[in-house]
RNA sequence: GCCCGCGUGGUGGAAUGGUAGACACCGGGGACUUAAAAUCCCCUGGCUGCAAGGCCGUGCCGGUUCGAGUCCGGCCGCGGGCACCA
């Protein structure tokens, strides 16, 4: 018996089939020695406890991905894991009391119970988070396999300090230079930390970019970007008036064709010549101006440019007699280079504006060719391929190249002796100290005899205590009253426990090898990562461009030294797919004091009067009607407080209230109205900005195909139409433009296909067979977007077994080809007229058909043609 | 400040250097209905014209090209990242 009309109901559907695929075990990956494998991953979300928009576009994707590959006959790896390790736990514990343990895992139960009802095809038998002591205890023993690869060190480096709290800060929890908390001035600290050997690989790094040909372009840049190789000169200036031990200050520069420009030397406030000089009480006020506020490349480069003349000076080294002051300028970085430089102001704007504050000399080394030496109102900086006329040049051509100009005077300072060609990276080691509780212990032992000693791995993992405190700021571990003390893992005795934790992002740098084994107690098995890596397609925020994949490529590499993971397996992720953001517009008034207060959607209302867009606090309009004088409506609306500020959007996030929660699109439409929304209308990589009206749409679409399908149902087996050969030929050319979109990843044109092809079906006549065939086909290549609605069709339309497991249709190539062409025709790149033309027709002819043509020849006027160009099967251009 | 993107109708967007605006949202008109909702059909970049049509139009200015949303240079605006947010 053929079901009844029912109603779209995804409450009904969609449990239903989430049901039938979990008992088929349908998602879960094995290993497959007769299919070639596929490994789809998602970035792993941070468990806040809710999932929010970004999250069901991200995993929809990777699901659409996931399925699409499956119903291609691969073996398919989909896992899911939490990134629950961070600060956001310690802060929940601070605030509303709690553990960070408790609070963690609570979240994970409950995102999880928020992702099911997504019916996304997650083998969830892999399910990780990084806080479970079975992962951050393989963790521990990677760092201690790494210590012993000499990856691994220690040294001094400069953190965030809030001198009331005495406690180190992240950079987020600097505000216009204050601790978030205490509210005071942040202080530049040094600390002993560690770090990982990153810039060892910096030309690996950089040089292995090129391999990954399947990762945007954009995001390859960024990092080459962020690695920063450059060929400069490094030379030392002979110093007049400096303490013993500072005969020679070493500077590096990548132009050191303005070497006859310098009008100063410069010395960061850390430099150890600094440091030497902090004896002057004067120097030393001056550095600790320098050090107040933030460690964030963004707070030193914006703040206000500030120098101290030490009084000493260094000698130019092409001429003895010129001696140039030294300085100490606050936005001199002691991390690149040698933390020393010359100013050319000139030739670098952070110069020149130095130079003009502190009445430096400012000298043009080269001008613009044609150009005369004349006194400058910024620094000229052309693009180093430029070719420039040098007027104070002492190496190659007058005329030359900036490069030219590089090479030129490196080779001039190597033949002198003065200097030496180098090249240097901005990459610095990755410090991973983090001065918290809740992260993974890095597992070493202070002790009095043998120093600094990796943990037996017996011993591992080295757990975290749960009974800490978070009454007081700083970190817990280093106050817990027994957890540090321990035995010498060398000699026995008494020793200190290391209370530092790792970086987050460490965590970060192989969960996707670990999901190839979760279980193992090795942090990989090798038959495992032999199979599953690499992953194939990895999909994520564009924000983690830099970091989190730089340090996961490094870490892939760190892991292979040690023996935990194939050579095959250094550069993890073959292809890289960047996803946009889901914004939304904020809705903003002002409190009293001024500051800004937020607004959900939810408890806003948006309505139009005479065509402007109004926004009021409320679940209601304001009485509307009889409105003359709209500004004064608005103002009275301000007047009583209810008028809310529209800010254009924006990514989503909690602190501005611009938040749509997915349970609530699920609860009133289902999980694929939702999915389908979030991959139609705008391109994966670029930002959707949600609006109710879209998901209405989505559902209502998805309400038509239902009923399409149920219609379809109901029609005689025998039935016969006129449209079977035109209705064929749609369903080839709905199969070829979906696979194409998805192969694409151009999911948003899938869906246009499919939107088209559904008006199609609904539109045709034909034969009960063709049109369940066309139905079902539908049915299939929705499937990635909307797998239950499609699971449902696809039963009630005799697919066999489930839609999830059944193979991805073909088209035949047959039904594809078109026999004639419609080419417009333009007049001087203007289109004019179109013509349809037999497929292959020869050039000749297609030009004699388009003269000829009446519109063409209107237009022509009796104009003589000077020429015609006819791309085949594109378009015809008449120039006259 | 530095690095990287993006900018097309009222809105989201489509367009291997080759017909700008596919597909959708909103809006308008109509059908059905006692009525409304739902559903279905049609129209919908701007200006102009009775119409056929014409002119303009992809943030702004300039360039390359038979032809530019697309390539190049300069500007403006918005967004991401900047090493302790994840």
């Amino acid at each position: 018996m053929r079901p009844l009309m029912s109603r779209y109901d995804p409450s009904v559907i969609e449990p239903r089939w989430q049901a039938a695929w979990e008992e088929t075990g349908a998602f879960t990956a094995r290993r497959d020695p007769a299919k070639p494998k596929y490994y789809v991953l998602e970035m792993f979300p941070y468990p806040s406890g809710r999932i929010h928009m970004g999250h069901v576009r991200n995993y929809t994707m990777g699901d659409v991905v996931a399925r699409y590959k499956a119903a291609q006959g691969f073996s398919v790896l989909h896992p899911m894991g939490w990134d629950a390790f961070g600060m956001p736990a310690e802060n929940a514990a601070m605030e509303r009391g709690g553990h960070p343990k408790d609070w963690t895992y609570g979240n994970i139960a409950d995102m999880k119970a928020q992702m099911k009802p997504l019916g996304l095809s997650i083998d969830w038998s892999r399910e990780l988070a990084t806080c479970d002591p079975e992962y951050y205890g393989q963790q521990q023993a990677m760092f201690i396999d790494m210590m012993e690869a000499g990856l691994v060190y220690r040294k001094a480096a400069v953190v965030n300090w809030d001198p009331v709290d005495m406690t180190v800060l992240a950079n987020e929890q600097v505000i216009d230079g204050k601790g978030w908390r205490s509210g005071a001035p942040v202080e530049r600290r040094e600390l002993t930390q560690w770090f990982f050997r990153i810039s060892d690989y910096s030309e690996e790094l950089l040089a292995a970019l090129d391999g990954l040909t399947n990762w945007p372009e954009k995001v390859r840049l960024m990092q080459a970007n962020w690695i920063g190789k450059s060929r400069g000169l490094q030379f030392a200036f002979e110093t007049v008036g400096a303490p013993e031990g500072f005969e020679r200050l070493e500077v590096y520069t990548t132009r050191p064709d303005t070497l006859m420009g310098a009008s100063f030397a410069a010395i960061s406030p850390d430099h150890p010549l600094a440091k030497a000089l902090e004896a002057d009480p004067e120097v030393a006020e001056f550095v600790a101006l320098c050090r107040k506020g933030g460690t964030s490349a963004e707070e030193i480069e914006t703040a206000e440019k500030i120098g101290y003349d030490t009084g000493i000076r260094v000698k130019h080294p092409l001429d003895p007699t010129w001696e140039l002051p030294v300085w100490i300028a606050n936005f001199i970085l002691m991390d690149y280079g040698t933390g020393a430089i010359f100013g050319c102001p000139a030739h670098d704007q952070r110069d020149f504006e130095f130079a003009t504050k502190y009445r430096l000399p400012i000298k043009a080394v080269f001008v613009a060719e044609g150009a005369e030496d004349a006194p400058l109102a910024e620094a000229f900086v052309p693009m180093k391929s430029e070719k420039v006329r040098y007027i104070r040049g002492f190496a190659g051509a007058e005329v030359q190249t900036g490069d030219e100009g590089v090479a030129a005077a490196i080779a001039h300072a190597e033949a002198r002796g003065y200097g030496q060609g180098v090249t240097k990276y901005r990459l610095r080691d990755w410090g991973v100290s983090r001065q918290r509780y809740w992260g993974c212990p890095i597992p070493v032992v202070h002790c009095a005899t043998c120093g600094v000693v990796p943990e037996k791995k017996e011993n591992l993992p080295v757990e975290l205590p749960y009974d800490v405190s978070f009454d007081v700021p700083g970190n817990p571990l280093d106050r817990h009253p027994t957890w540090k003390h321990c035995a010498c893992p060398n000699c026995g005795a008494p020793a200190r426990r290391e209370t530092d934790t790792m970086d987050t992002f460490v965590d970060s740098s192989w969960y996707f090898a670990r999901f190839t084994a979760p279980r193992a107690t090795t942090p990989t098995v090798p038959e495992e990562a032999e199979y599953w890596m690499n992953v194939d397609q990895y999909i994520g925020g564009i924000e983690h461009a830099i970091l989190h994949l730089l340090y996961s490529r490094f870490f892939a590499r760190a892991m292979h030294r040690t023996g935990h993971l194939p050579a095959k397996a250094i550069e993890p992720f073959n292809a890289l797919f960047t996803q946009g953001m889901v914004t939304h517009e904020i809705y903003m008034t002002r409190d009293d004091q001024g500051r800004p207060v937020y607004h959900l959607p939810e408890d806003v209302t948006v309505f139009n009067v005479a065509d402007r867009r109004i926004v009021v606090r409320g679940t209601e309009p304001p009485p509307i009607d009889m409105i003359d004088d709209v500004d004064a409506f608005i103002r009275a609306l301000a007047d009583e407080g209810l008028l809310v500020e529209v800010i254009p959007s924006a990514k989503m996030s909690k602190s501005k209230k611009n938040v749509v929660d997915p349970m609530n699109i699920i609860a009133s439409f289902g999980a694929d109205t939702a999915r389908w929304f979030v991959m139609s209308d705008s391109p994966p990589e670029r930002d959707v900005e949600w609006t109710s009206a879209g998901a209405e749409a989505a559902f209502k679409h998805l309400g038509r195909v239902w009923a399409l399908s149920s219609r379809i149902g109901e029609m005689p087996e025998d039935h016969k139409g006129e449209g079977d050969a035109d209705l064929a030929k749609a369903t080839a050319r709905a199969i070829d433009e979906v696979t194409r979109s998805i192969e694409g990843f151009a999911f948003n044109k899938a869906i246009a296909t499919l939107y088209g092809f559904t008006n199609t079906i609904a539109r045709a006549n034909a034969s009960t067979p063709v049109m369940k065939e066309a139905i079902r086909t539908l049915a299939k290549l929705m499937s990635p977007m909307t797998p239950h609605i499609a699971e449902s069709i696809w039963a009630d339309q005799g697919g066999a077994g489930l839609c999830a497991q059944a193979p991805w249709p073909k088209a035949d190539p047959a039904l594809l080809v078109d026999d004639t062409v419609t080419l417009p025709i333009q007049i001087n790149g203007k289109r004019r007229a179109e013509i349809s033309v037999p497929k292959d027709m020869a050039i000749a002819e297609v030009e004699k058909l388009a003269l000829a043509n009446e519109d063409v020849v209107r237009f022509l006027a009796g104009q003589p043609v000077k020429k015609i160009i006819v791309v085949p099967g594109r378009i015809i251009n008449v120039v006259v």
